[in-house]
Formats: structure tokens, sequence, C-alpha cells
DNA sequence: ATACGCGCTTTT
DNA sequence: AAAGCGCGTATC
């Protein structure tokens, strides 16, 4: 410790700074340090916190008038690190007063893991090896790798042959030309393969691979950045339209396969060009997505740095793509929602893609939504912020055709059509009836692309062989014994699983009840339609991908690869087959049996419900090589509602404005605002008891009119894991009153709780 | 969060 | 009397 250079040293004059620090623990104010040092403000330091050591970000440092001798004494200062700048700060502090959250724990949710964890010789010793590193800027393939390297890698060691390929190396066939093979970033690599430096190290070693180091990068591009292709007239003018100077969001509304990642590119191309140190954020919704949009951003950009941000990164590379965003060299930062909050000194343009997307709202600790904060963030810089959508939300929608947002339209599909939208009806359908999952209509469309050749897509929210396993002699059914939940049937291992608690039981033979040995499965999951077109269509090559599949470590991803490869005639999946990949022989997509979106208790199931089925049908006719033309089908008993007439009609504009009104009448988002209290305890009567004075003392404090404050509710698994569940909504008419009211509630319930754990949820978006 | 103290129960 | 643990409080 005696040699630490973050220390004061021994014989120092004494300390004479007072630094207050927030640190990552539930304390709503900052805690007081003294320092022998001056500390700028977003200075990262350690500081003692009662037995131990923890990350602190100083807020602000005065002269220490000696009032409090019991101070403790900073610990380190992460000098290595710059301090993080003002307009950071400032996005903290807004975060942790909307959402209404410690701002010591907001901060320590956006800083990277492996800093919070690492003392400040640590941090200052990876820095500079990362520096030494970057010598290194990309690899080149080299006449020897093209010869051997082919041999040399297993054939379904998928990631690895993501690398060779992104070097030039084709699979089969003749060795590429190395004078012509692309360079690969080092960044970029990393997208690749989860272990890209060890690779590329080793295959350095055996003279597969040479290293370009960054200064050489440009000239030694034989030809250049790939040309970027040339934008249609409506993309262009949502280029141009970002040109205005200072803050305004755009709400890009383009249909799958309008390009919208091409206007992203044009405007972060833009920004770049015109400001040589400008940062562009480009968030995305999932991390499955980011690969395939940073090779793209690698190709596009191969002399900028780019940084990548989400959690599938393991912590100390988190920080490597963090520190490079913060000190400015990154210049196009990728990422999921945590990304919103990482530090960029010179941000210049942040795109939300596909900005609906309710995985951009946190659902636990500091439940915020990447998609506002962007917006705010964009607000507070005056730069401008782009969100788009082919569904936008209520909320973006809202604010567009109202003037707040300025609305840039794509009309036109760059390649392929989109599919035409049939709505069978399953209501007096035989096959249905009968017990299976596939209607009669459906049965034709796929026996008809199997004969074509085409790929179909099937997709069913549930997981699993049946949702429930039921006795039909005395009623009982396989229910969780720690949650309001059925047990799910699993065939593959004859389990019965719960999906809320992870809890598992070995399928009973006979009924626990009665003793009947005649138990029946209700209800269809993935695997049992599987199961099912395996019998009605012996000769077709299925593949099903869910959360069961994808569990085992690239699982899911050698199965995508298998139906790009055409290997596949029949993919069955939930939600995870609809996002993003670009399938280009499927001809027909279905949807099995989405009813159970339009009669929800939530209010945004359709929304959530339109969305999703838009989304897959973009998945259908891509490339427009389908003889028969592209496809949905969607199996309903509800064929005339008003969401699947807009879906035929691929009529957004006309389901938002319908749900909107209906958003109007119930005194809903975007016209109202709310809040929700959540809590939860193990007993029931004391969940009860508090939620009750919880709900007494909000009704005292909104006494405005403005403001309505519901009882308490059972929350919608009203006991998960044992735990028993409850919520309080509160609405309001005036965000500034219902801001107020939180700020007066939260300390009033602090004092309440005694043992019960509860949040309060901003904006929630799930009840 | 994490740790500690206080007062209560359970164990020796 | 010693060890065990549920809850309440402070962390600078």
């Amino acid at each position: 410790m005696a040699a630490d250079p973050g220390s004061p040293a021994a014989g120092a004059p004494a300390a004479q700074w007072r630094a207050q620090v927030a640190v990552d623990a539930p304390i709503w104010g900052a805690l007081d340090y003294r320092s022998a040092v001056e500390l700028a403000p977003g200075s990262v330091v350690r500081v003692p916190l009662g037995r131990q050591v923890v990350c602190g970000v100083v807020l602000r440092c005065s002269v220490d008038d000696g009032a409090d001798p019991a101070l403790k004494e900073v610990g380190q200062v992460c000098g290595a690190l710059p301090p993080l700048g003002a307009d950071w700060m400032a996005l903290l502090r807004f975060s942790a007063s909307y959402y209404q959250r410690p701002l010591g724990e907001l901060m320590a949710a956006a800083l990277p893991g492996w800093l919070r964890e690492h003392p400040a010789q640590a941090v200052a010793r990876r820095l500079r090896a990362t520096r030494q590193r970057e010598r290194c800027a990309a690899y080149a393939l080299t006449a020897l790798g093209a010869q051997q390297l082919p041999q040399r890698i297993a054939q379904r060691n998928v990631a690895l042959w993501r690398l060779a390929c992104a070097l030039g190396l084709q699979r089969a066939g003749a060795a590429p030309d190395v004078g012509d093979a692309p360079r690969l970033p080092v960044a970029s690599a990393r997208g690749l393969h989860p272990r890209a430096a060890q690779v590329l190290a080793e295959w350095l070693r055996e003279g597969w691979v040479r290293e370009i180091p960054a200064s050489a990068l440009g000239s030694e591009l034989p030809h250049g950045p790939v040309q970027p292709p040339q934008l249609r007239e409506e993309q262009a003018l949502a280029v141009q339209a970002l040109q205005a100077p200072g803050f305004a969001a755009h709400l890009l509304f383009g249909i799958t396969g309008s390009g919208k990642t091409e206007v992203y590119l044009h405007a972060a191309q833009q920004v770049l060009e015109r400001d040589p140190q400008a940062q562009v954020l480009l968030l995305t919704p999932e991390i499955n997505l980011t690969p395939q949009l940073l090779q793209r951003l690698a190709e596009r950009f191969p002399r900028q740095r780019l940084a990548l941000l989400h959690s599938g990164l393991a912590e100390a590379e988190r920080f490597d793509h963090w520190a490079a965003a913060h000190a400015g060299q990154a210049r196009i930062v990728l990422g999921t929602r945590l990304a919103v909050l990482a530090s960029l000194p010179r941000l210049a343009l942040i795109a939300v893609d596909e900005e609906h997307d309710p995985s951009y709202k946190q659902q636990e600790g500091a439940r915020y939504s990447a998609r506002d904060l962007a917006v705010w963030r964009a607000r507070h810089l005056g730069i401008p912020v782009l969100l788009g959508s082919a569904t936008p939300s209520l909320e973006s929608w809202h604010a567009a055709c109202t003037g707040r947002y300025r609305l840039l339209r794509l009309r036109q599909r760059a390649g392929g059509e989109m599919p035409q939208v049939d709505l069978a009806n399953s209501r007096d359908d035989p096959l249905l009836r009968a017990g299976g999952p596939i209607g009669r209509a459906l049965f034709d469309a796929l026996a008809q692309r199997l004969q074509l050749g085409d790929q179909s897509l099937l997709f069913l929210n549930r997981r699993g062989y049946a949702p429930v396993l039921c006795c039909p002699d005395c009623g009982w059914m396989s229910d969780c014994p720690h949650c309001d939940a059925h047990l799910v049937y699993h065939r593959t291992d004859r389990s019965l699983r719960c999906h809320h608690c992870g809890h598992r039981q070995p399928v009973a033979r006979a009924c626990p009840q009665c003793g009947s040995l005649d138990l029946q499965p209700v209800g269809r999951g993935t695997q049992r339609v599987e199961e099912a077109l395996a019998a009605l269509f012996p000769q077709a090559r299925i593949a099903r991908i869910d959360a069961d599949t994808a569990a085992r470590k690239g699982q899911a991803e050698a199965s995508f690869a298998q139906v790009h490869a055409g290997e596949v005639d029949i993919l069955v999946g939930t939600q995870m087959i609809t996002k993003g990949h670009d399938f280009r022989r499927v001809g027909l997509v279905a949807a099995l049996n989405p009813d159970a979106g339009l009669f929800s208790h939530d209010p945004r199931a359709p929304e959530r419900l339109f969305a999703q089925l838009v989304q897959a049908a973009g998945r259908a006719g891509r490339a427009g090589a389908s003889a028969l033309g592209a496809r949905m089908l969607v199996q309903t008993a509800y064929p005339e509602h008003v969401l699947y007439q807009a879906l035929q009609r691929h009529d957004y504009a006309g389901f938002a404005a319908r749900e909107l009104e209906e958003r109007r009448r119930a005194g809903m988002p975007p016209f109202r605002f709310q809040a929700l209290l959540r809590a939860e305890h193990a007993r029931e009567p004391r969940l009860q008891d508090f939620m009750e004075q919880a709900a007494a003392l909000a009704a005292e404090l909104a006494a405005d009119g403005a403001t309505t404050v519901y009882p308490a509710v059972p929350s919608s698994l009203a006991r998960r894991a044992g735990v028993h569940r409850q919520q309080i909504l509160v609405e309001s008419d005036r965000r500034r009153a219902l801001h107020v009211l939180l700020g007066a509630w939260r300390p009033a319930l602090q004092a309440l709780a005694g043992g019960v754990r509860w949040a309060i949820d901003v904006d929630p978006t799930d009840f």
C-alpha cells in the first residue's frame, strides 16, 4: 500500500480538502471524505465504506473547514482515467432523480464492473497495456495463412470460421488473392470470436496473419472503405434532415428492409467527417444483433475506432471498450441499453434502432428507459437523436404526430416485396379442432412451400411441450409450489418446469390427487409443434429455436446457420426467430396462435403484438426470390379484429391512431404519466399492511387533483418463488406533479418498509 | 449492499 | 451461560 501512487505520501501536510463522493450504496446523498489534494468533479476514486473499500465518483470538492474530524480519507484516485465530464454527471444526476434511485447506484451501473473492482494501479496498468496493444489496429491474411488456415480450422467451429471469413478466407474453393483480402480491425474481431485476441496472437505466431499498425491502416487499404451505396431519395432526405444543428428528435419510420440502417450509417459518416473528434452512439435492443451491425460498421468505417458495449462482454474487455469511449478514441459506440449511460465526451449523434423494443426499458434495479434517456441526453447536449422503427412506440409516434419529433418516412422496401398477410380463421378449422397446432390453410401453405423448396418460419410464444399438465378426472393441474403459475411440461427430459422461479420436478406418471393414469398435456409449446410438424411432414427438415435450445452455447447460432445454408425447411421458434436475421429464402411466415395479445390485462399487449407480427412478417421475402411471393399467415379465432385488419393492410398509422385514441380516453400514457410502486414480502399480511400505509401516504400527497392513486393490487404474478407481490399505480396529468409526489413518497416509504422490498418504477411498461 | 449490534430464542 | 438469528440501523 505504501508504494501506491494513489495514496498520499507519508509525512505529507494534513489533508485540507473535503470531497463529496457518490458511492454504490443505497444512500441518497453523497458521503464526505477528506483529501490532501483538490479533486476534480468526476474523478474516480476508491474510498473506505464501513469496513470495505469501494469505488466512488467525486461530485464536488471544497476546502475542508475541519468541522468534522471523524472524516475518513479518500483512498486512491484513479489518476490514469480522465475525470468524468460535466455532461455525463448531469445525465446521471437526471437519471437518478427521474427514476428515483440513489446517484451512486446509477453511477455504478454506468461504470464497467472491472473498473469498480480494481485498484487505481491495476486500472493504470491496463490502460497502458491497451495502448501498447493498439499499435496493432488490424490483421491481414498472409499467403501462408490462405494456404494452411482452411485445413487447420475444424469445420464445425463456427466462431473460428467467422474470424477466418472476415479475413477473406472462403470455406471452400480456391484460396483468395491475399493482396485483395480485407483487413480485420482488432475492434471488430472481438465481436466475431469471444477469444479473438488469443486466436489472432496464435495465428500471428504461425505466420498466417500479419499485423497492420494503426498508422499504416489508411495507406495499406487497397480499395479504401466499402463504398456506401447510393441512397434513395427518401433516405437522402432523412440524412439531410439530420444535418440541422442543435437538438432535434427524429422518428425514422420505415418498414423492414426499407434501409433504416443505411440512414444511420450515412448520418454517422456525415457527423464523423464534419468533426474529426465527434462520437456517434448507436443503440440496438439485443446483444444478438450487435455482431452483424458491428461488421457493417467496421467495413464502412475501417479507419475509425469502434467500441462495443453490452453485458455479454467479459468484464475486462468491456472496460477496454468503455475506456476507449471515455477517452474519445472510439468514434462509434455500438451497444445495448446500458451504453446510453457511457461516458462520451464528444458525442454528436445518437441513433436508437428499433426504438419501440421493450428491452430498452431496464426491468430491475434502476428501471430506466434507454430510449428516453437518449432523447434527454441529446437535448442536453444540443445534438440530433434518431429513433428508428417500423412500428414506433405510441409515445414516439404521438410525439411525431404533434410535432415534437420530426417524422422521417421510408416508404419503399429496397429489395423484395412486403409479404401478403392472410388471416386464417381457426374457429371452425377441422384440423385445429382435432387438437393439432396446424390448421388447414397453414397445412396447405406449408405443403406448397415444401414442394417449391421455400423455407417457412413458424412462431409461437410458448416454449416447452405444453404449458400445463391436466388430470381430466379430477381437474388437477401441474402448478408451481412456489409461484402462481403452471409448471410447463418439457417432454425432452420428461420434466415439469416453472419458467418463473426455475423449479423443476420429474413429470408425475399418475395424478397426485386422484391417482388417474390419464394425465393430459394441455395447450401447445414449441416442442409439441415441432413434434406435430414431424408427423405431418415426415420428409421435411425441421429445426426449433427457443430459450431451451439456445441454452446450449452456440446451439441457436448453429441452427440459424443451418437455416441460412438452406438445410432447414421449417423453422419453429419463439420471438427469438423474428429478430434481426435476414433470411434470404423464407417465403412463408406463420403466427400459430397470437390471440392472447388481444385480450391481455396489460394495456400495452396489443402494440407489442402488432410490432411482433410486423417484425415476423418482415422475415418473409427479403430477397424476393420465391415464385409464390412472400406471405404471412396468422391463425386466429378473431380474423375480424381491428389489429389484424390493420396488419393485413400494413397500416401502422391506422393502428396507432386507434390505440392512441383508446389511450386518450382511458387516460393513459402518453396523455397521462404513470409510476408504479412494486413491493414484495414472504408474508402476505405484512405486505398488505405496508401497501395500505403506502397508498394512504400517496393519497395524502396527491391532494392536487391532477394525480390519482389507485388501491394496491396483486402483481401479474402474485406469488413468485414463494414471495407475494403487489403494486400501486399512481397517475397524473402533469409529469411535474407526479415527480413532486414521488420525491416525498420515497423517503416516507423508506421509513415504513421494515423488511418489505420495494421499488418505484417510473413510466412502467410492464404490469 | 454489507456489517454490526441489540434483544430475543434455542441449545448445552 | 453460550451460541444462534431476525431485525433495525449506519456507512462520511
